[in-house]
DNA sequence: GAATGCATGTAAATCGTTACATGATTAG
DNA sequence: CTAATCATGTAACGATTTACATGCATTC
């Protein structure tokens, strides 16, 4: 099983979906974290049927294949609870904006300033939309420990990641401008 | 040219070096940021020679290869400040603990708990690093806009990166074990 | 009648990681 | 003389992404 078998088994757990119907949870507001298209959902969806740990219900739909419900089996929700307490492997770290910003010293200061203002107007749109998402689950007051309240901290994490990193940029550029 | 080309470009930039020390100065402190063993690094410098970014001069030295030590030309430093202002594209988040998160619902509570532990110290430890890394780097002193300013700024994200992830763990850790 | 959204799948190409493979130099 | 470090490369495997492929249902 991989990382991305638990991913859709998450989501079908917290409610039956089609793949067509994870594909579109997982774009919004899921992406932020993990993010799959169609073409991995499918067969992620093929090995947890086999697996046992979920359940396809085939119904009339649209298209040559039909539509096909899938919804966890007792033994898929334990898998996945003791799956989230083994301790993570974090892979081999990616980020190529701090790749670019370490590499600055052989820009132009001015083109420098241009692409961090820019950054950071993309992270702060990330980071109010973020925050709407916060908004929403706070209000809908989930109790402690339950799968609402866990989207929040983790919409929570997204926020004040997205902040930093806007936070970050605007720091670079305005030092580079001279006004500290 | 992939990303990977252009993080060994700017290594190189920065310092001429065999193939050897540029996987050793990936290995720490660039790996929290970008992260690559030594069998990405060898094609990626044939590459860069290649096109003309940095040229090779052959020593003798051990193994059955030789030594080669590699260095910038005009025209590496050029393409590589053009590519740093170019905006970044952020590939497909995979945050396999924010994943684990949003599924301990699903988990027993004190797993839970130990897992969130653990992950808390985990951060915490990389978090300490990081701060000596940034205290080196502001003793230094290096000027605004220099390529050890801009080291200490890669430094003071990573820094505040996993003071917030630490910070996350015992929080959520704290509201599951009811003491707000 | 046309466009959009729902719906499912496969194939090919690319990318990244791990394992394999070799051997000189230096310090103890 | 033995172990660690320096040093460079390739091959195989596994994962990911993009493109291909189809077609019903609903809305405009």
């Amino acid at each position: 099983m991989r990382t991305l078998d638990f991913a859709v088994l998450g989501l079908v757990a917290r409610e039956p979906s089609t793949g067509y119907q994870l594909a579109a949870r997982m774009k919004w507001p899921v992406a932020y974290y993990w993010a799959e298209g169609h073409s991995g959902i499918y067969p992620s969806l093929r090995r947890l049927t086999d697996a046992g740990w979920v359940t396809v219900t085939a119904e009339a739909g649209p298209g040559p294949h039909g539509k096909k419900v899938y919804a966890v089996t007792p033994a898929g929700r334990q898998a996945l609870g003791e799956w989230a307490v083994q301790p993570p492997v974090d892979p081999a770290a990616r980020d190529e904006l701090v790749l670019k910003v370490s590499a600055l010293w052989a820009a132009r200061p001015t083109a420098a300033i241009v692409m961090l203002a820019a950054e950071a107007r993309r992270w702060e749109a990330n980071r109010a939309e973020l925050a709407d998402v916060v908004g929403r689950l706070e209000e809908a007051g989930d109790p402690v420990g339950s799968a609402g309240w866990f989207s929040l901290q983790t919409a929570l994490r997204g926020r004040d990641y997205a902040r930093g990193r806007r936070d970050w940029c605007r720091r670079i550029a305005r030092g580079l401008s001279g006004d500290e």
